[in-house]
RNA sequence: UGGCACGUAGCUCAGUGGGAGAGCACCACCUUGACACGGUGGGGGUCGGCGGUUCAAUCCCGCCCGUGCCAACCA
């Protein structure tokens, strides 16, 4: 049912946000999943919550606009695709950049209609209508507009600066794509021959093939063992280069031996040192890895090949003084994990101080809020230490940098417009430049460009800022603060009010599982397999704040239980409603009716609560209790007794209130389980061709008053102490006993007779206030004391053990209540309504204890002369 | 090295400054005209450890242990 009932939505357009609809705007924009491949769970976690809002809101009359798309994803896209091409023995330079990006566009074209696919198989009431990609003309248009201005701002600038480079992807990568990984390494130590002859000095390094490119040997400036070497030469082992010993104070004196070689070209520490003394820099390695002209002797060998090949040169020569394995962490490419060496070259950077302060002030001064909170703390640390970001990636798929270089005069002319001459010098020979933007760059500005931004649209108008951005904690510094930092500079005003931080899904292991890694999950089997709703409803209730979810197929089976526990209350409801006229009405409405027409509203509320805090579990256990905890396990046995007894009246009335109250479940439910939901509703004998989506959430009655609600609560102790009673004693359910009542309590329990004795099966209650025989079990209730009597003398030595195990709690229970009662302090300084509380519960302990060991010596002398 | 989480029933996890909860699993009974993906009842936890604050701590604070994540220029 579930490919029908989301085509008839669509065809109902019940998705579709019109600016111009006068109701409170409710706005979110999909965080867009990157077209390199398929949907995994993650995805369908965040997208069934932003679904569970959209759809709640629009039930709380709210004009919902939920825009969807999907983003190019530059680098992860490209390997992708280079992957493709390999199993087919070929590169990407075999085709030619035209070539290979027309390959691309065939990619994304499959990939993103699988993707959008995948999201409505899900359910998700996105505004279609509305759907954008990175590199639609209209956000490509908004990228150059940014680009252009930030330029104009002087806040994009070139510079020849050290950055992670790829050697496989053979391109530059932002630090945040550069993750650390523990690698097992070696430290050699080298032995550094001073230039006259007087010695050598000694250094430590795990990469020992950059000493081919080291300009110098630094040592602390206030360090007394080297403090004669400074200004002095050494020779550079292999090469023979003189290089300088020069004094730094980033130099740790207890590391080593005090001394590090320094080596500018390929090394972020090295490289601020040179700045800071002036040392040449010098680059030992091609873009693809392989050493340069630089490493002499070396030149054209791979890194790792290069790294044996100096060592055994150094040995040779007696430099090598030894080595110890050492642990360390060690840049790696992100996309295809390959080690990522430092070098230096001349890239696009955007300086981000100035964008970051109005970022950190926006969620410092609460105009943006993180669910839960902690997450910001992250967010300010990462802000308050922001560098610059290095936009420009040498990839082929991606927004082409809007900068042109004059071969005449070198100048860079950046422009909205293709330029045709030089703006410096005037001359036309100008080459674009060839690099593409990092995708994130166009992903930063999703909140504004997908609603028309530059230009002055009414979309913008209505739905920016947007109401909230769902999305795991893993892209907040990608992709949440500079989606913070770009909105509040080209729009004035956050792009969100909340970011709500999903859990991330971690496999049956606890592992995660990410895009282009291999171990994801497909959620399309899941859903077949348990179906869509069955499996929103189990992600929803696992979303906890503050905890990743550990995901095993087995967690499934509870969501699934309770869509068929939905379906067959509604397959019961159905059976009993056949002859249902709407609007006819009955006899006034029954106990029952009107308290679960009162939990209803209850339920409602706190659904709208948990919600509203972003609290997604609490809000599907709200509804779960509702649904099996009150209306299953509660109404629908009470209603049986109207919906199949002669009264007439009594029958219509509760068939109206079936029918009010499961559409209210249902459409409760309906943001967690759209279809179910849906497709119950229709077949409701009230149905009206209508859909959930197209109403708003029931009105709340008056509540139901406190006697009412006092009585029903009676009759549920009632009933389940007399379940207990004979659950305990090990009888079976249709076995007989006798409830006995006090006569006082004959007004209240009499019209209740029928669902007492339908529930319990016991036998028509006794209204009597003699004394309880030996055997009976008794209990407090409706004013006074209930007997459960029960005949089998064989059940007398069970009853004695219940009953001292009974008294053994009871008795704990009062000791520690009489401790505290007895602690003047606790008396004086506690709360007057928890000391009132206290006493209470010591009295009626006192009572319980005296009744049942009362009891308890009567039983025992019954069972003694029965032995 | 620093930061942030987490450590509660066999498992997966909620939760709270005043008598420990859910789902699954387990045990017993129940094939009752919605539902065995069900019903009723039950067993099971010194709430990671040690201190401190408090009349009162599973909850607040400190330290420690364990797990995970993130950020990191110790060659």
């Amino acid at each position: 049912m579930e490919a029908r009932l989301y085509r008839a939505w669509l065809e109902r357009r019940l998705f579709h946000a019109d600016p111009d609809d006068p109701r409170e705007p409710y706005s979110l924009v999909i965080p867009p999943p990157n077209v390199t491949g398929s949907l995994h769970l993650g995805h369908a976690l965040n997208n069934t919550l932003q679904d569970a809002l959209a759809r709640h809101h629009r039930l709380r009359g709210l004009n919902v606009c939920w825009l969807p798309g999907t983003d190019h994803a530059g680098i992860a896209t490209q390997v992708v695709v280079e992957r493709e091409l390999a199993s087919q023995g070929k590169t990407r330079h075999d085709l030619g950049r035209e070539a290979f990006v027309d390959q691309v566009w065939e990619w994304k074209a499959r990939s993103g209609a699988r993707i959008i696919e995948q999201l409505q198989a899900l359910g998700a009431s996105c505004d279609w209508e509305r759907e954008r990609f990175t590199m639609d003309p209209g956000l490509s248009r908004a990228v150059r507009e940014v680009f252009v201005r930030l330029y104009g701002e002087g806040l994009i600038y070139r510079d020849n600066f050290l950055v992670n480079w790829c050697p496989r992807c053979i391109t530059v990568l932002s630090d945040l794509e550069s993750p650390h990984r523990p690698v097992a390494g070696r430290l050699y130590r080298i032995r550094y021959p001073l230039s006259d002859g007087s010695g050598a000095i000694e250094v430590e390094t795990t990469r020992p093939e950059t000493l081919l490119g080291d300009t110098a040997v630094a040592v602390h400036p206030d360090d007394e063992r080297y403090r004669d070497l400074v200004g002095k030469t050494a020779r550079l082992p292999l090469l023979g280069r003189e290089i300088p010993i020069v004094a730094d104070d980033f130099v740790d004196r207890e590391y080593g031996s005090g001394a590090v070689k320094v080596t500018p070209g390929h090394d972020p520490n090295d490289f601020a040192c040179g700045q800071r003394l002036g040392l040449e820099v010098i680059s030992i390695l091609h873009p693809d890895g392989r050493l340069n002209e630089n490493a002499g002797p070396y030149a054209e060998l791979p890194v790792a090949e290069a790294r044996e090949r100096v060592l055994a040169d150094l040995e040779r020569d007696g430099l090598l003084l030894g080595s110890t394995e050492h642990a360390h962490e060690v840049p790696h490419c992100d996309r295809c994990d390959t080690v990522v060496e430092p070098l230096v070259s001349e890239q696009w950077f955007m300086k981000m101080e100035s964008l970051a302060r109005p970022a950190l002030d926006a969620v410092r001064d609460g105009r943006t809020v993180f669910h839960p909170r902690n997450w910001e703390k992250t967010y300010f640390h990462w802000l308050e230490n922001i560098q610059p970001w290095v936009i420009s990636r040498q990839l082929w798929w991606g927004h082409r940098i809007p900068a042109w270089r004059c071969e005449a005069c070198q100048h860079w002319t950046v422009a909205l417009e293709d330029p045709t001459a030089c703006e410096a010098c005037g001359s036309d020979s100008l080459a674009q430049a060839e690099d593409v933007l990092d995708t994130w760059f166009s992903s930063a500005l999703w909140p504004f460009s997908t609603f028309g931004w530059p230009e002055a649209t009414r979309e913008l108008e209505v739905f920016y800022p947007t109401r909230v951005l769902s999305t795991g904690h893993d892209i907040i510094f990608f992709w949440v603060a500079r989606m913070m930092m770009l909105g509040l500079h080209f729009m004035e005003d956050v792009p969100f009010r909340d970011v709500y931080i999903h859990p991330l899904i971690r496999d049956a292991e606890g592992k995660k599982m990410s895009k282009s890694r291999g171990n994801v999950i497909d959620p399309l089997e899941i859903m077949s397999n348990h179906g869509t709703d069955a499996l929103r409803y189990t992600l929803v209730s696992l979303a906890a704040q503050g905890r990743d979810i550990k995901l095993g197929e087995s967690q499934l089976d509870g969501g699934r239980a309770f869509v068929t526990k939905l379906w067959n209350a509604a397959r019961f409801a159905l059976m009993n409603l056949e002859d249902f006229e709407p609007g006819a009405t009955g006899g006034e409405r029954s106990l029952y009716d009107r308290w679960i027409r009162w939990r209803l509203d209850v339920a409602l509320r706190e659904f709208d609560t948990a919600l509203e805090a972003y609290r997604f579990n609490d809000a599907a256990s709200v509804l779960y209790r509702f649904v099996w905890g009150e209306l299953c396990d509660w109404y629908i046995e009470l209603a049986k007794l109207a919906l199949q007894g002669e009264d007439a009246d009594a029958r219509r009335t509760t068939q109206a209130t079936l029918v009010t109250v499961l559409r209210g479940a249902l459409t409760a439910l309906h943001p967690i389980m759209p279809f179910v939901t849906d497709e119950i509703a229709a077949s409701l004998p009230d149905a009206d061709g209508s859909f959930l989506l197209e109403h708003t959430y029931p009105e709340p009655e008056v509540p139901l008053e406190a006697a009412a609600a006092e009585e029903m609560e009676a009759l549920v102790t009632v009933i389940g102490r007399i379940r207990q009673i004979r659950g305990e004693l090990g009888l079976p359910p249709r076995s007989p006993v006798r409830v006995l009542f006090p006569t006082a309590a004959r007004d209240r329990i009499e019209p209740h007779e029928a669902a007492l004795r339908a529930l319990t099966r016991c036998a028509p209650p006794v209204f009597s206030d003699a004394a309880p025989s030996e055997t009976a079990s008794v209990f407090d209730a409706v004013g006074g004391t209930v007997r459960v009597e029960v005949d089998d003398p064989n059940l007398l030595a069970d009853e004695v053990r219940r009953l001292e195990k009974d008294l053994g709690k009871r008795e704990k229970d009062l000791a520690q209540a009489s401790r505290k009662l007895d602690n003047p302090k606790f008396v004086e300084r506690a709360k007057p309504e928890v000391v009132e509380a206290e006493r209470e519960k010591f009295e009626r302990l006192r009572g319980e204890c005296a009744a049942v060991s009362e009891r308890l010596e009567r039983l025992r002398r019954a069972a003694g002369s029965a032995a």
